[in-house]
DNA sequence: AATACAGTTGAACAATTGTTCAACTGTTTG
DNA sequence: CAAACAGTTGAACAATTGTTCAACTGTATT
């Protein structure tokens, strides 16, 4: 008997191969959990909240989620190269917004689903 | 100065304020991030999504996902704590399907996300 | 009653990952 | 030009977590 899968003559051949033709490509369901992914770190998490009420600097995210600006820094660097939030400097300070509307959705959805 | 956050004297306090007041509470993100979570596994993410399709058991899952049963097993336990799929014995096997319609619209809108 | 199959469980292991620390760059201000 | 502030970077560390392994339970079949 194979270690890692049944012994599928017993079960179900039609189903799996169903749902095999219909699953999504491995490609697809790699960027969802990556997305998924994301969005599932509390700190970035409160920070994308955040900047849905508004655009914000590393301070105030500093301030408004508790953590160091080197944590901001880095979770930012995720954020960005996530492409869901975009930057930009004045002076001294890195102002930062949500760079699309499928975020501001996903919070949504998310939100309402763990209000019940 | 503190070393957790920047001298806010000089950065938006008002903004700060704003998004504080605003902004979800603890526990509440910290249930949305719980639930990101558990979608971000693969293998997890895989299972909701073939689950999607159509009831299947777990000897089924195995041979969509490639993991043993020990491993789908534990992520069956998971899942069901999350009250994201739920369970029905019939003889020796268990047949999974989802719990409720919030996964679909959740999956939906992360797939419309990844797809552009 | 014995065997086979589907699934469960808990411990151990490896891999991933978020934070911290220290040193750094870039910009403004005195 | 020096000091102060905002943010960046990379290495190290700790915590979390998914899989494996081995032993187990429960159900059906002979």
């Amino acid at each position: 008997m194979n270690k890692f899968t049944c012994s599928v003559d017993q079960v179900h051949k039609d189903r799996v191969e169903a749902v095999r033709e219909r699953l999504e490509d491995p490609e697809t369901t790699e960027r969802m959990s990556t997305l998924f992914s994301t969005f599932s770190d509390p700190t970035r998490l409160r920070i994308l909240l955040a900047l849905q009420k508004m655009e914000l600097c590393g301070c105030d995210l500093c301030e408004i989620t508790g953590a160091t600006k080197s944590a901001i820094s880095h979770q930012m660097r995720i954020l960005k190269i996530a492409n869901l939030v975009k930057s930009r400097r004045q002076g001294k300070q890195v102002f930062y917004s949500l760079a699309d509307q499928h975020v501001v959705e996903l919070l949504k959805t998310a939100l309402e689903h763990v209000k019940e």
